[in-house]
DNA sequence: CAAAATTAATTTCCAATTTAAGTATATAGT
DNA sequence: ACTATATACTTAAATTGGAAATTAATTTTG
Protein backbone atom coordinates (compact mmCIF):
# COMPACT_ATOMS: atom_id res chain seq x y z
CA UNK A 1 0.00 0.00 0.00
CA UNK A 2 1.98 3.57 -1.06
CA UNK A 3 1.62 6.28 0.97
CA UNK A 4 0.34 9.30 -0.19
CA UNK A 5 3.35 11.17 0.27
CA UNK A 6 1.83 13.96 2.40
CA UNK A 7 0.38 16.47 -0.22
CA UNK A 8 -3.32 17.23 -0.86
CA UNK A 9 -2.38 17.84 -4.20
CA UNK A 10 -1.05 14.30 -4.61
CA UNK A 11 -4.47 13.01 -3.80
CA UNK A 12 -7.12 12.95 -7.40
CA UNK A 13 -10.12 13.61 -5.31
CA UNK A 14 -8.49 16.75 -4.48
CA UNK A 15 -7.39 17.67 -7.56
CA UNK A 16 -10.61 17.06 -9.51
CA UNK A 17 -12.20 19.14 -7.11
CA UNK A 18 -9.35 21.89 -7.39
CA UNK A 19 -10.47 21.38 -11.45
CA UNK A 20 -14.34 21.47 -10.79
CA UNK A 21 -14.40 24.41 -8.74
CA UNK A 22 -12.13 26.66 -10.91
CA UNK A 23 -14.41 25.41 -14.14
CA UNK A 24 -17.45 25.82 -12.21
CA UNK A 25 -17.18 29.37 -10.22
CA UNK A 26 -15.94 30.76 -13.79
CA UNK A 27 -19.15 29.20 -15.77
CA UNK A 28 -21.64 30.34 -12.57
CA UNK A 29 -20.70 33.53 -13.07
CA UNK A 30 -20.99 34.01 -16.63
CA UNK A 31 -24.52 32.26 -16.44
CA UNK A 32 -25.25 34.92 -13.32
CA UNK A 33 -25.39 37.77 -15.67
CA UNK A 34 -28.78 36.17 -17.37
CA UNK A 35 -29.53 35.66 -13.46
CA UNK A 36 -29.23 32.14 -14.02
CA UNK A 37 -27.01 29.08 -12.22
CA UNK A 38 -24.70 25.96 -13.67
CA UNK A 39 -27.78 23.52 -12.86
CA UNK A 40 -30.42 25.81 -14.61
CA UNK A 41 -28.63 25.30 -17.99
CA UNK A 42 -27.87 21.73 -17.68
CA UNK A 43 -31.80 21.21 -17.12
CA UNK A 44 -32.61 23.16 -19.70
CA UNK A 45 -29.65 22.14 -22.71
CA UNK A 46 -31.12 18.28 -21.70
CA UNK A 47 -34.43 19.27 -22.04
CA UNK A 48 -34.16 21.18 -25.47
CA UNK A 49 -33.35 17.95 -26.85
CA UNK A 50 -34.66 15.20 -24.67
CA UNK A 51 -37.84 16.26 -24.37
CA UNK A 52 -40.46 14.86 -21.76
CA UNK A 53 -37.28 13.47 -19.36
CA UNK A 54 -38.22 11.45 -16.21
CA UNK A 55 -37.59 13.82 -13.06
CA UNK A 56 -35.54 10.61 -11.50
CA UNK A 57 -33.24 10.24 -14.70
CA UNK A 58 -33.04 13.86 -15.46
CA UNK A 59 -31.78 14.02 -12.03
CA UNK A 60 -29.40 11.94 -12.36
CA UNK A 61 -28.33 13.19 -15.73
CA UNK A 62 -27.88 16.86 -14.52
CA UNK A 63 -25.52 15.80 -11.13
CA UNK A 64 -28.45 16.68 -8.98
CA UNK A 65 -30.47 14.33 -6.15
CA UNK A 66 -34.44 14.02 -6.40
CA UNK A 67 -35.24 16.23 -3.72
CA UNK A 68 -33.22 19.09 -4.88
CA UNK A 69 -34.14 18.93 -8.15
CA UNK A 70 -38.11 18.83 -7.28
CA UNK A 71 -37.05 21.92 -5.89
CA UNK A 72 -35.59 24.07 -8.45
CA UNK A 73 -38.17 22.21 -11.13
CA UNK A 74 -40.48 23.87 -9.27
CA UNK A 75 -39.06 27.52 -9.09
CA UNK A 76 -38.62 27.11 -12.85
CA UNK A 77 -42.40 25.59 -13.08
CA UNK A 78 -43.36 29.68 -11.18
CA UNK A 79 -40.47 31.22 -13.78
CA UNK A 80 -42.51 29.92 -16.81
CA UNK A 81 -39.10 28.01 -18.15
CA UNK A 82 -40.67 24.71 -17.86
CA UNK A 83 -43.93 22.67 -16.66
CA UNK A 84 -44.61 18.57 -15.04
CA UNK A 85 -46.45 16.70 -16.74
CA UNK A 86 -47.41 13.18 -15.20
CA UNK A 87 -46.55 10.29 -17.44
CA UNK A 88 -49.79 7.97 -19.03
CA UNK A 89 -48.48 4.75 -18.90
CA UNK A 90 -47.02 4.46 -15.01
CA UNK A 91 -48.33 7.29 -13.00
CA UNK A 92 -45.59 7.48 -10.59
CA UNK A 93 -43.43 8.67 -13.01
CA UNK A 94 -43.37 12.99 -13.65
CA UNK A 95 -42.02 14.16 -17.20
CA UNK A 96 -40.59 17.46 -17.40
CA UNK A 97 -40.83 19.90 -20.65
CA UNK A 98 -38.90 22.74 -21.54
CA UNK A 99 -41.21 25.70 -22.66
CA UNK A 100 -41.16 28.26 -25.09
CA UNK A 101 -39.93 30.63 -22.62
CA UNK A 102 -37.33 28.65 -21.14
CA UNK A 103 -36.12 27.70 -24.62
CA UNK A 104 -35.33 31.07 -25.40
CA UNK A 105 -33.57 31.20 -22.14
CA UNK A 106 -31.85 28.34 -23.26
CA UNK A 107 -30.18 29.81 -26.62
CA UNK A 108 -29.00 32.50 -24.35
CA UNK A 109 -27.59 30.10 -21.61
CA UNK A 110 -26.11 28.23 -24.14
CA UNK A 111 -24.21 30.97 -25.59
CA UNK A 112 -22.58 31.43 -22.15
CA UNK A 113 -21.47 28.26 -21.98
CA UNK A 114 -20.16 27.48 -25.59
CA UNK A 115 -18.41 30.72 -24.92
CA UNK A 116 -16.54 29.49 -21.65
CA UNK A 117 -16.01 26.22 -23.19
CA UNK A 118 -14.10 27.69 -26.37
CA UNK A 119 -12.13 30.17 -23.85
CA UNK A 120 -11.06 27.30 -22.42
CA UNK A 121 -9.95 25.19 -25.39
CA UNK A 122 -8.03 28.06 -26.33
CA UNK A 123 -6.02 28.85 -23.07
CA UNK A 124 -5.44 24.88 -22.77
CA UNK A 125 -4.82 23.91 -26.07
CA UNK A 126 -7.66 21.53 -28.30
CA UNK A 127 -4.95 18.46 -28.53
CA UNK A 128 -4.46 18.40 -24.71
CA UNK A 129 -8.03 19.52 -23.52
CA UNK A 130 -9.35 16.53 -26.11
CA UNK A 131 -6.67 13.92 -24.14
CA UNK A 132 -8.30 15.01 -20.80
CA UNK A 133 -11.83 14.79 -22.07
CA UNK A 134 -10.85 11.24 -23.01
CA UNK A 135 -9.79 10.30 -19.54
CA UNK A 136 -12.44 11.98 -17.38
CA UNK A 137 -14.94 9.89 -19.84
CA UNK A 138 -13.04 6.77 -18.83
CA UNK A 139 -12.82 7.74 -15.24
CA UNK A 140 -16.34 8.02 -15.30
CA UNK A 141 -17.33 4.93 -16.88
CA UNK A 142 -14.72 3.09 -14.43
CA UNK B 1 -16.64 29.53 -33.37
CA UNK B 2 -17.18 25.84 -33.26
CA UNK B 3 -20.43 24.99 -32.05
CA UNK B 4 -20.40 22.27 -28.83
CA UNK B 5 -21.96 19.78 -30.91
CA UNK B 6 -25.55 20.03 -29.04
CA UNK B 7 -24.42 17.32 -25.98
CA UNK B 8 -23.86 18.04 -22.83
CA UNK B 9 -21.07 15.66 -22.58
CA UNK B 10 -18.68 17.36 -24.76
CA UNK B 11 -18.90 20.36 -22.53
CA UNK B 12 -15.85 20.31 -20.23
CA UNK B 13 -17.36 22.39 -17.32
CA UNK B 14 -19.60 19.04 -17.43
CA UNK B 15 -17.59 16.37 -17.77
CA UNK B 16 -15.31 17.43 -14.82
CA UNK B 17 -18.41 18.21 -12.69
CA UNK B 18 -19.55 14.32 -13.64
CA UNK B 19 -15.74 13.18 -12.76
CA UNK B 20 -15.75 15.14 -9.43
CA UNK B 21 -19.15 13.78 -8.45
CA UNK B 22 -17.86 10.41 -8.71
CA UNK B 23 -15.10 11.09 -6.84
CA UNK B 24 -16.74 13.14 -3.73
CA UNK B 25 -19.86 10.72 -3.17
CA UNK B 26 -17.31 7.87 -2.62
CA UNK B 27 -14.63 9.15 -0.53
CA UNK B 28 -17.48 10.96 1.01
CA UNK B 29 -19.59 7.76 1.83
CA UNK B 30 -15.99 6.67 3.24
CA UNK B 31 -15.74 9.25 5.46
CA UNK B 32 -19.34 9.07 6.87
CA UNK B 33 -17.53 5.89 8.82
CA UNK B 34 -15.84 8.43 11.18
CA UNK B 35 -18.93 10.41 11.48
CA UNK B 36 -16.60 13.31 9.15
CA UNK B 37 -16.67 15.34 5.40
CA UNK B 38 -14.53 15.89 2.86
CA UNK B 39 -13.69 19.22 4.65
CA UNK B 40 -13.38 17.43 8.05
CA UNK B 41 -10.31 15.57 6.01
CA UNK B 42 -8.88 18.30 4.13
CA UNK B 43 -8.79 21.26 6.88
CA UNK B 44 -7.30 18.40 8.88
CA UNK B 45 -4.84 17.08 6.38
CA UNK B 46 -3.37 20.83 5.63
CA UNK B 47 -3.16 21.12 9.25
CA UNK B 48 -1.75 18.77 9.68
CA UNK B 49 1.45 19.92 8.60
CA UNK B 50 0.94 23.54 7.57
CA UNK B 51 0.58 24.70 11.19
CA UNK B 52 -1.11 27.39 12.18
CA UNK B 53 -2.67 28.31 8.74
CA UNK B 54 -4.66 31.91 8.43
CA UNK B 55 -7.99 31.49 7.94
CA UNK B 56 -8.79 33.00 4.78
CA UNK B 57 -5.94 31.27 2.89
CA UNK B 58 -6.89 27.88 4.73
CA UNK B 59 -10.56 28.35 2.98
CA UNK B 60 -8.70 29.17 0.00
CA UNK B 61 -6.86 25.37 -0.14
CA UNK B 62 -9.91 23.64 0.89
CA UNK B 63 -12.09 24.90 -1.54
CA UNK B 64 -14.39 26.64 1.04
CA UNK B 65 -15.79 29.98 1.26
CA UNK B 66 -14.83 31.97 4.22
CA UNK B 67 -18.46 32.08 5.99
CA UNK B 68 -18.67 28.84 5.58
CA UNK B 69 -15.39 28.12 6.82
CA UNK B 70 -15.69 29.63 9.86
CA UNK B 71 -18.33 28.05 10.55
CA UNK B 72 -17.29 24.63 10.10
CA UNK B 73 -13.82 25.65 12.59
CA UNK B 74 -16.35 26.73 14.90
CA UNK B 75 -17.93 23.26 14.96
CA UNK B 76 -14.65 21.69 15.13
CA UNK B 77 -13.33 23.47 17.85
CA UNK B 78 -16.55 23.07 19.94
CA UNK B 79 -15.56 19.18 18.98
CA UNK B 80 -12.05 19.63 19.90
CA UNK B 81 -10.26 18.95 16.60
CA UNK B 82 -8.74 22.45 16.35
CA UNK B 83 -8.91 25.75 17.85
CA UNK B 84 -8.06 29.34 16.69
CA UNK B 85 -5.11 31.63 17.70
CA UNK B 86 -5.02 35.32 16.99
CA UNK B 87 -2.39 36.27 15.13
CA UNK B 88 0.19 38.28 17.05
CA UNK B 89 1.38 40.98 14.34
CA UNK B 90 -1.63 41.67 12.74
CA UNK B 91 -4.73 41.17 14.68
CA UNK B 92 -6.88 40.55 11.85
CA UNK B 93 -5.61 37.31 11.15
CA UNK B 94 -6.46 34.28 12.46
CA UNK B 95 -4.53 31.49 12.82
CA UNK B 96 -5.91 27.76 13.04
CA UNK B 97 -3.97 24.75 14.67
CA UNK B 98 -4.82 21.07 15.02
CA UNK B 99 -4.67 19.74 18.04
CA UNK B 100 -3.82 16.39 19.41
CA UNK B 101 -7.34 15.23 19.37
CA UNK B 102 -7.82 16.51 15.63
CA UNK B 103 -4.48 14.86 15.06
CA UNK B 104 -5.62 11.40 16.07
CA UNK B 105 -9.00 11.90 13.89
CA UNK B 106 -6.45 12.45 11.16
CA UNK B 107 -4.77 9.78 11.00
CA UNK B 108 -7.85 7.67 10.81
CA UNK B 109 -9.64 10.00 7.62
CA UNK B 110 -5.88 9.29 5.95
CA UNK B 111 -6.09 6.03 6.00
CA UNK B 112 -10.10 6.45 4.32
CA UNK B 113 -8.67 8.91 2.35
CA UNK B 114 -5.33 6.49 0.92
CA UNK B 115 -7.77 3.75 0.48
CA UNK B 116 -10.41 5.64 -1.99
CA UNK B 117 -6.85 7.25 -3.88
CA UNK B 118 -5.27 3.65 -4.26
CA UNK B 119 -8.27 2.02 -5.31
CA UNK B 120 -9.32 4.20 -7.92
CA UNK B 121 -5.39 4.00 -9.01
CA UNK B 122 -5.81 0.34 -9.38
CA UNK B 123 -9.28 0.24 -10.90
CA UNK B 124 -7.66 3.38 -13.44
CA UNK B 125 -3.96 2.51 -13.93
CA UNK B 126 -1.50 3.87 -12.63
CA UNK B 127 0.28 5.27 -15.76
CA UNK B 128 -3.25 6.93 -17.14
CA UNK B 129 -3.82 8.20 -13.45
CA UNK B 130 -0.25 10.11 -13.95
CA UNK B 131 -1.65 11.53 -16.80
CA UNK B 132 -4.81 12.63 -15.66
CA UNK B 133 -3.34 14.25 -12.82
CA UNK B 134 -0.94 16.19 -15.42
CA UNK B 135 -3.69 17.42 -17.36
CA UNK B 136 -5.77 18.89 -14.45
CA UNK B 137 -2.65 20.41 -12.17
CA UNK B 138 -2.30 22.00 -15.72
CA UNK B 139 -5.36 23.07 -16.06
CA UNK B 140 -5.66 24.59 -12.53
CA UNK B 141 -2.90 26.50 -13.32
CA UNK B 142 -3.81 27.93 -16.89
C1' DC C 1 -56.11 -11.85 -6.42
C1' DA C 2 -54.70 -9.81 -2.14
C1' DA C 3 -50.67 -8.63 0.58
C1' DA C 4 -46.01 -7.38 0.50
C1' DA C 5 -42.32 -5.30 -1.69
C1' DT C 6 -40.48 -2.03 -4.91
C1' DT C 7 -40.17 2.20 -7.43
C1' DA C 8 -40.91 7.33 -8.11
C1' DA C 9 -41.49 11.72 -6.65
C1' DT C 10 -42.32 14.78 -3.10
C1' DT C 11 -42.59 16.76 1.58
C1' DT C 12 -40.82 17.80 6.05
C1' DC C 13 -37.57 19.11 9.12
C1' DC C 14 -33.15 20.50 10.18
C1' DA C 15 -28.49 21.80 9.12
C1' DA C 16 -25.43 24.12 6.00
C1' DT C 17 -24.36 27.64 2.40
C1' DT C 18 -24.61 32.01 0.26
C1' DT C 19 -24.88 36.97 -0.07
C1' DA C 20 -24.59 41.11 2.08
C1' DA C 21 -23.60 43.72 5.86
C1' DG C 22 -20.86 44.50 9.99
C1' DT C 23 -16.74 44.87 13.07
C1' DA C 24 -12.04 45.36 13.80
C1' DT C 25 -7.42 46.10 12.40
C1' DA C 26 -4.00 47.72 9.32
C1' DT C 27 -2.16 50.54 5.49
C1' DA C 28 -1.82 54.61 2.39
C1' DG C 29 -2.16 59.24 1.18
C1' DT C 30 -2.15 64.04 2.27
C1' DA D 1 -1.32 62.49 12.63
C1' DC D 2 -5.84 61.93 10.56
C1' DT D 3 -8.97 60.49 7.27
C1' DA D 4 -9.98 57.23 3.65
C1' DT D 5 -9.31 52.83 1.83
C1' DA D 6 -8.32 48.10 2.12
C1' DT D 7 -8.01 43.69 4.35
C1' DA D 8 -9.58 39.79 7.41
C1' DC D 9 -12.87 37.51 9.57
C1' DT D 10 -17.41 37.01 11.42
C1' DT D 11 -22.41 37.59 11.81
C1' DA D 12 -27.22 37.85 10.11
C1' DA D 13 -30.93 36.83 7.11
C1' DA D 14 -32.61 34.31 3.43
C1' DT D 15 -32.11 30.41 0.55
C1' DT D 16 -30.91 26.07 -0.46
C1' DG D 17 -29.60 21.30 0.31
C1' DG D 18 -29.74 16.70 2.40
C1' DA D 19 -31.65 12.62 5.12
C1' DA D 20 -35.52 10.40 6.41
C1' DA D 21 -40.30 9.89 6.18
C1' DT D 22 -44.50 10.11 3.25
C1' DT D 23 -47.62 9.40 -0.51
C1' DA D 24 -48.90 7.09 -4.48
C1' DA D 25 -48.55 3.77 -8.18
C1' DT D 26 -46.82 -0.42 -9.87
C1' DT D 27 -44.93 -5.05 -9.65
C1' DT D 28 -44.02 -9.35 -7.45
C1' DT D 29 -45.21 -13.36 -5.01
C1' DG D 30 -47.48 -16.77 -2.19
Amino acid sequence: MPRNDQQIENYIAYLMAQAHRKLHLDLEKSLKSEGMQVEHWRILEILSERKGQIAGNLAKIVLMNPPALTKMIDRMVANGYVHRLVDNVDQRKVRIFITEHGYHLFLKLQNLADAQNNTVNNRFGNKKMEKLKTLLNQLILS
